[in-house]
DNA sequence: ACAACGTATGCATATTTGTGCATATTTGAA
DNA sequence: TTCAAATATGCACAAATATGCATACGTTGT
């Protein structure tokens, strides 16, 4: 079992935060290739930060085939964590991510994505 | 005005975080030779610790005579990470700083740090 | 068994961050 | 105005972390 302040330290980077914020936003589980197009990084960035954000115990995985599935990992503590995300004041680039990954949301045919 | 995300970051290191603890914790004004004292570090570690947490816009600070007094900086986003850091499960290190604050506080006279 | 797709990982390097020491700064008191 | 107390800061070095690329891995369909 992770060190608990590994958790803070998880968050305290940008492309994890933003990651960690679409399934806050959200609240259901995310594909990775949703979050990659949705934050406009490289599939290996992507990667490396949900893996992360995992071994902290922030997140779940599974996998469906060959894609992989996110969502938030529920605790007391991490709940109050993901409060604090959704409260972070908004900036250009967290409301685009919002813009991009509704956008996307859009696309899924009976909630699934198929644009892997 | 800080980036967000540099609140995270702050409360990810070990002393930082601890330290951040003993304010939520006893929710008052603490001065910080309590805080070196019970942390059991070196004064500079501490000072140093402080002034990240500061510059994160997590706690505020103000001096008095030569005694600097630290206390929590409100907003809803850092209300939620206080729940988080009051949310992280117990350690033999986080009780053992929990009792130490508790010994020390029991110290004051009028409320007031009197072993500057 | 093979090829293609989605995702993960190992490695080298660059950057950031922490640590410890010495010393500076600010304040109160003699 | 000098001294001592409480706290802060600059610097050098060590350690941890991020980045980018190439490539490996697991899965599906042929």
């Amino acid at each position: 079992m992770r060190n608990s302040i590994e958790a803070f330290k998880a968050i305290g980077e940008s492309t994890r935060f933003r990651a960690l914020r679409l399934l806050v936003l959200s609240n259901e589980e995310l594909c990775a290739c949703e979050i990659i197009d949705t934050l406009e990084k490289p599939q290996y960035a992507i990667s490396k930060s949900l893996g992360i954000l995992v071994a902290a115990e922030l997140i779940d995985e599974r996998r469906d085939g060959r894609m992989m599935l996110y969502s938030l990992a529920h605790t007391p503590m991490n709940d109050a964590l993901f409060e604090a995300v959704a409260n972070v004041p908004l900036t250009e680039e967290l409301s685009a991510d919002s813009t991009r990954l509704n956008a996307r949301l859009a696309q899924r045919e009976n909630n699934v994505c198929v644009q892997c």
